[in-house]
DNA sequence: ACAACAATTATACAACCGGATAACAGCTGT
DNA sequence: ACAGCTGTTATCCGGTTGTATAATTGTTGT
């Protein structure tokens, strides 16, 4: 009786992005679904459906990977917000802001894939140097197209200190509840953190803004 | 010439309060430091001073030290916060709205490792269930005391439905300030984060409040 | 003093981690 | 058809993790 033949697993060859983005894909579904002590080589490489070998022919360590799909995370979530400026009223700066706002409360930004790696990576940004790097890019990114918004609006002063300000606290109280809703998932009534957020960054800056929907 | 004697490393008996305490506050300390991977049971031992076994002769297993260490901030955090309380005139319920805001954006809760802990452990009590239990009586022991104090505000009827509304943002608000001054240490001058919320909570709810600085 | 008890240490173990290396196999050009 | 390139798999390695268990020792009661 022959020994059974060794099978090798079949594969096919794929391109270099396109292994690259499952890759990342995979790492950001396993940090998502289990925090980052999930998203072990081996669990991303089954769940990119290769085997774990691959992830160092693409990326030199396990922590680029880290960081390849955290700038993915954040990237994406900044791209999103600043797409969603294109529906609105080109003049009209209280609409804009207001879609602005919105575009933080419904996918792919309030996703819990999207929440859960944000809050599972952002202990790293403090003390790993290239995820800060990517934290302090994307972060103050988005804050300075926030103040932009804000110093667009009627009676306001570009470059004053008020609209930095105004746009720390706009910022923090879109945070905050993204992150209740990300906690308590089901603590919150459909809606009712836009509707929170749209009064509340009205009432910071001492305007009533329309609710896009 | 005979064999070394085994040294044994000497010991002090303690009682089980206070090796608790030494194993809670030694995990904490480590997860501020390096995130909870960090945390190990070896490394959690050292720094308390004893050896990995004793661990698990006081906790069933590392997740239930975990989830005691969680705890231990939680439940500090907003310990030291309602303390706050009692230092404001109480007769006054803007001043102690000011209080209790201004209380979170000093030590010991506006502390690296409080800050740190809190992020760190976010994520995991989205699907630790221990984890999840302890999160939401938490959190909502603080919002419901932040609720309490806005509906004591003048003009404010009880039990509304926009108290719990203007809760939930101003505890967001106050969330986000904290995340942002975790995540960029030195990206906010002395003070203004402080600044920032008192304003900000004024602003949501209507009146001016004063800085009990 | 001495015995009994429990706090603490010491050691062992299976599982898993990230990384290194070599063998294989699917494409592509000719 | 076939040879070469390289994407991909397979296997191995040292180190670490959480946990289980046994041996030891500090303490306390008598």
């Amino acid at each position: 009786m022959p020994a059974p033949a060794p099978t090798r697993r079949p594969y096919r060859r794929e391109g270099e992005e396109k292994r690259r983005d499952d890759l990342v894909a995979a790492c950001i579904q396993l940090v998502a679904e289990g925090g980052t002590e999930a998203a072990t080589v081996r669990a991303i490489a089954e769940r990119a459906g290769v085997t774990p070998g691959l992830i160092r022919h693409y990326f030199s360590s396990k922590d680029e990977l880290t960081r390849a799909a955290y700038r993915s995370v954040m990237e994406g979530m900044t791209q999103s917000v600043v797409l969603s400026l294109g529906d609105a009223v080109a003049n009209d700066p209280a609409a804009r802001l207001s879609a602005f706002v919105a575009a933080n409360f419904r996918p792919p930004v309030l996703d819990p894939v999207t929440l859960a790696v944000w809050a599972a990576y952002l202990h790293r940004s403090r003390t790993d140097p290239g995820m800060r790097a990517v934290h302090e890019a994307t972060y103050l990114g988005y804050r300075n197209r926030l103040e932009a918004l804000i110093a667009a609006l009627p009676g306001r002063t570009a470059g004053a200190a008020r609209n930095r300000r105004d746009a720390i606290a706009c910022n923090a109280l879109i945070d905050g509840l993204w992150i209740e809703g990300a906690a308590l998932p089901q603590g919150f009534g459909d809606g009712e953190l836009l509707s929170v957020a749209l009064s509340g960054v009205g009432a910071i800056l001492g305007l009533s803004l329309p609710d896009p929907a």
